[in-house]
RNA sequence: GAGGCUGUAGCUCAGUUGGUUAGAGCAUCAGAUUGUGGUUCUGAGGGUCGAGGGUUCGAAACCCUUCAGCCUCCCCA
């Protein structure tokens, strides 16, 4: 027999483990719906076609297809059709609704444009909705990268304000600073990344140039200079890019001075205006007391292809901590049109939960009381006084106190243990003495205390 | 898709230039202790040394193949 295991990338959570995550989870949720957001879930498989296409080439490898198990071939004619498919799939990179047409889904955004657009005539536009499920993704797992990982989305489709924009960032800063998470939120814009290609003279190259400038943080300017020559960036251009990667200042200094580069570019001052409206709106909204700094950054690039005015990125500004990206999100003018309906502008970021627990791991910020279970176990002395057990038990569980009863007669010694290795505080005995006298004895597991009382003080005390 | 590291008890790991019956700590179970836990002491169970093949008188160790996990790049949360 083979040792049990989980497939690789994927985690069991441990009670701890959830109840640290419920905390986060929670945090979100009651955000979301203070900023009247709706919940929404949808299904765990989506159609193979609803996603393929949609986050790039790579994406595509990435996206974990459900192979089809064949009870449908019922005809002769049908399995010969499967082997047939079958053959071409073991040889090459080939894809079939025959074999697989349905597949899991790889992130929240789309599920939920495809949502949207099957539902356009019950939704009340702006619709704005959030929602915390797994998704699923067939990389190659390493540090804070899984296969099966859980996103918190919040996105409004069918209102093109940057009131929009700013709203998702009072999200960010306010989860944040209710989580205790020191974060950098670097805002950047499709259409100033467009411009920078504009003025290298090579607007085709536009996704070229942000992957690799995308990796200022991690290589310096050296390697991005050499990355871009790698991908056909002219002298000029890197020499342009340069100008601009050199600016410095505050937010505002920044979008003057790229203002000043970009003058030339419609786009690009589209852009820059863009980014300027949304601070704009957001200092007008923001909570004075979150400590968290907005930051523009145009070398944010973020990899989804579907983004096209702002975009977003946060990560942990803790030297303590070396973590990527913990949550992103942007605009997408046309996401809907995908699925057949143009002209719906949507906006949206994400949490990536999974990473932020990491982070909140390593800054241990944990709130110290995180509900722990049950409070008090009732212990089973068997007969008649199981039976009065379960009647104290009923009695506690009336008052509101998370209480259980050690379900098995076992031997003294043995429930004790339990009751301590499950850092339950209160232990009841329910005797022989305490049933007659119809009292219980409530011991104190912290201090060792014991006395003998009724059960109406028992829950006074628990309580 | 490219590269590096690691697989020994339920868990974390020792195991010398290849040498007799593969060890420790933690955990589990039993006892010291029949209504009082945490500490301590005693004892017990638990292994196809990831799998397959090879070299050798002899392999957990050396070689080949394979599988799995971790990590880095790519890309991403």
């Amino acid at each position: 027999m083979s040792k049990p295991s989980v497939p690789q990338g994927t985690r069991d959570f441990s009670p701890v483990e959830v109840r640290k995550r419920q905390y986060i989870f929670n945090t979100l949720r009651t955000i979301f719906e203070l900023y009247g957001f709706q919940p929404l879930e949808t299904p765990a498989m989506e159609n193979l076609v609803t996603l393929t296409g949609k986050y790039g080439e790579e994406g595509d490898r990435l996206i974990f297809k459900i192979l089809n198990n064949g009870l449908n071939a019922q005809t002769d004619e049908y399995k010969a059709k499967m082997n047939d498919e079958w053959s071409k799939i073991l040889t090459k990179n080939y894809s079939t609704p025959v074999i697989t047409e349905r597949a899991l889904r790889y992130d929240l955004t789309i599920p939920f444009a495809r949502y949207v657009v099957m539902h356009q005539n019950d939704l009340a536009f702006p619709f704005r909705r959030y929602q915390m499920q797994p998704v699923w993704r067939a990389d190659r797992p390493q540090k804070g990268r899984y296969r099966e990982f859980w996103q918190c989305d919040a996105d409004v489709v069918g209102s093109t304000s940057l009131i929009n924009e700013a709203e998702l960032l009072c999200i960010y800063q306010g989860a944040f600073h209710q989580l205790q998470v020191p974060v950098t939120n670097k805002v950047n814009s499709r259409k100033m990344l467009a411009a920078l290609a504009e003025i290298c003279g090579m607007p085709e190259l536009m996704m070229d140039i942000t992957i690799a400038l995308d990796k200022l943080d991690k290589i310096g300017w050296i390697g991005v200079a050499k990355e871009l020559q790698e991908r056909g960036i002219s002298e000029e251009g890197i020499w342009k890019i340069e100008q601009v990667i050199n600016v410095t200042g505050d937010n505002n200094a920044k979008l003057a001075a790229y203002a000043d580069i970009m003058q030339h570019s419609a786009t690009g001052i589209e852009g820059i205006n863009e980014v300027s409206k949304t601070l704009a709106f957001y200092n007008n909204l923001a909570d004075g007391n979150w400590q968290g700094k907005i930051e523009v950054d145009i070398s944010l690039a973020r990899g989804l292809n579907y983004y096209t005015g702002v975009i977003v990125e946060v990560v942990c500004s803790s030297d303590k901590v070396k973590m990527g990206s913990i949550g992103g999100g942007g605009r997408y003018d046309d996401l809907t049109g995908l699925f057949g309906k143009p002209g719906l502008s949507g906006v949206g970021v994400s949490f990536g939960i999974d990473r932020i627990y990491d982070v909140m791991e390593e800054l241990a910020v944990w709130p110290e009381q995180l509900a722990t279970g049950a409070n008090v176990i009732i212990l089973n002395f068997g007969g008649e006084n199981e039976i009065y057990g379960l009647q104290v038990l009923r009695q506690l569980r009336d008052a509101g106190v998370a209480a259980e009863i050690y379900p098995d007669v076992a031997k003294f010694d043995k429930q004790m243990k339990y009751a301590n290795k499950r850092g339950i505080t209160y232990v009841i005995l329910p005797g022989d003495e305490e049933r007659e006298k119809g009292l219980v004895s409530l011991k104190n597991f912290s201090t060792g205390e014991q006395k003998m009382i009724s059960v109406a003080e028992c829950i006074e005390v628990v309580g």
